[in-house]
DNA sequence: TTGAAAGCGTTACCAA
DNA sequence: TTGGTAACGCTTTCAA
């Protein structure tokens, strides 16, 4: 049997939605579902009334209030948000634009994200760009034609189409997981160039003279690999072994990555990964070949996820706070929605390396 | 400074979005914008033919087509799906609920979900409902004034009140993650009631006598609980030693678990675990006692993650294949919305028991 | 505090 | 193959 939930035949066989309708059908078109006007009617009032007790039910009498919430309850009305969008200008949607949904530092940014827009009506559009440019072009299109009150997007870099498009659409943007000294709006996040300095610095000053980084090749993780590298030069170090690793970045990727490593002569030194998944993996290469961690090898990643700092309790790692990134991003796109003054157009939420046995 | 994108202000200078627009400003209302109006009196045509020209572009002639084509891309238009919804009822938005974004199992179920909706144009709205079934309820009210064409739902429990407004919104539903023998409308997973049985059975087809449980509140695992304890039952084996944990697991809870049940004169048995983190979590206390796994404590998991089953390569656990779920669950959707025939409305998609060192 | 009228930007329906 | 007209369900504007 197959049914479509609505059926004639649903088994509490209850008065479900619909069956309390004042008004008569007058046209084809309507899907039949109830409206503000089913409302009004049923309460004895205008419909502008219903939906002012809906949006702003203090410029309504207590008694008319009554009334209508009365009749919503014995309708089952659900508010049509599409008609109220385009009706107010104001869809109440955000859009959430990200790499990679299934990668958890980004999930757990949008958790808090729409956690705190929840509080406010809002509710969040997400998509998953898969860290391509035009993918992420298309999808700020077609996310666009939705008509949110804001967007969030993941890093700073966009394609001309993609800032085109943004800056037509005229709503507060938030660019995060990186800054930038000319965001298109606000940017939320750290410097991943000083990252790649900071953690060349801090492998030269635990004396490390042998060092190794595995890294991914999206961009975020290449200008952290660059600035590393370059700041080792400075410090004297001319030779850095290099191991890159396709997008996503993954467990079997991080041993690979050491495999080559280790296989070309790498010894005796450190290795930064340019993601705590890598990290993982790496460590694991280096236990089944019998390494000391840290002794015979020092492992440094990036991400510090919750997971990974239990259940590998040596892992040193560039911590940062995915908490805070999604909520400041809320807060700052309610804030422009509502006009409000914003001082700061670039906000900078650091990053701290969590040392641990691994170095 | 602070600035909204699109402010006259923006570096690049370029002419965009509305620069182009070939009719007369008219109204007080319009946000200004492009509309089809405006491609439509720049391509020379009626409205309703540049509507053809997105939506059903073989019914328009390629000379008109063209024309078309080159308005839009003059003007940067881009569609308004609120008024597109609104006139045609179909918003091309899917609903999806999960309990937990951030959870890496759900998460992949939506981004495979996501993946086969998206070729046919659908996007996807996603929210939170923290496994309470108060929060759902206020969740799928939320979710359905934006009028979604079908919706995702995880479990099949839900509170009448729920379930009224499912059916009242007459639109497919499908529920994930469990069968049922009366679903809304479609189901798709696996009984948890027999897995709860399988487990027992392979544990005691195994040998182990003595047996214990980490299992969380959530109601899903407790039904996995109940068959589990109640098939040992019928076994022969009368005690089960329960460590029940809070929403939502974490490694630590499974470390704690496995504390009580040890503290409390468990030895030398199997553990069935309710989900992956709380046995990486139970492994760890086991090993941080020294206990050899699995000579001295078993230890079986649940959910079977790739990043569990490469780091914790000892790890048993009950396997299911969320990439199957998603698929399957926006193809019946889709199917549905298109009114095709479907055979069943309850697809177990099994699983299965992947045996690796620790049992 | 409440209401009437006029849109919002698109698509359905029918006609040409 | 194309177009005119009338919705879709709501909110804005202005008036009472």
């Amino acid at each position: 049997m197959s049914r479509i939930a609505g059926d004639k035949t649903n088994k509490a066989g209850q008065n479900v939605g619909q069956g309390i309708r004042s008004g008569s059908t007058h046209s084809t078109r309507g899907t039949g579902a109830v409206t503000l006007d089913d409302v009004a009617k049923l309460a004895g009032v205008s419909p502008i009334t219903v939906s002012r007790a809906l949006n702003y039910p203090n410029k309504v009498a207590a008694k008319t209030l009554e009334k209508i919430n009365q009749a919503i309850a014995r309708t089952g009305y659900v508010p049509n948000l599409l008609a109220g969008g385009l009706a107010s200008k104001r869809s109440r949607l955000i859009a959430a634009i990200v790499p990679s949904i299934a990668n958890s530092v980004y999930a757990e940014t949008i958790k808090y994200f729409s956690e705190e827009l929840r509080g406010s009506g809002y509710q969040v559009l997400l998509g998953e760009s898969g860290f391509s440019e035009e993918q992420e072009e298309a999808l700020i299109s077609a996310v666009l034609s939705r008509r949110p009150d804001g967007i969030f997007l993941t890093g700073v870099n966009h394609s001309i189409a993609c800032r085109r498009l943004l800056l037509a659409a005229k709503i507060p943007v938030v660019e995060t997981w990186d800054i930038s000294p000319s965001p298109l709006d606000v940017a939320i996040g750290f410097s991943h160039e000083q990252i790649g300095s900071s953690v060349a610095r801090f492998l030269w000053s635990k004396g490390y003279r042998r060092i190794g980084i595995i890294s991914a090749t999206d961009h975020r993780a290449q200008v952290r690999q660059r600035a590393f590298i370059e700041t080792l030069r400075g410090l004297g170090l001319s030779e850095v072994a290099v191991s890159p690793v396709p997008m996503p970045t993954s467990f079997k990727l991080g041993r690979d990555g050491l495999a080559r490593l280790l296989d070309n002569g790498f010894a005796q030194g450190a290795v930064f990964c340019s993601s705590d998944t890598l990290a993982q993996g790496a460590l694991a290469e280096a236990q089944s070949r019998g390494l000391s961690i840290p002794d015979q090898l020092a492992i440094i990643g990036f991400g510090d996820q919750p997971y990974a700092a239990h259940t590998f309790p040596s892992l040193t790692s560039v911590h940062f706070d995915r908490a805070t990134i999604g909520r400041k991003a809320a807060i700052a796109i309610l804030a422009r929605i509502n006009g409000e003054h914003v001082a700061e157009n670039v906000i900078d939420v650091g990053y701290e390396i969590i040392e641990r046995q691994s170095c």
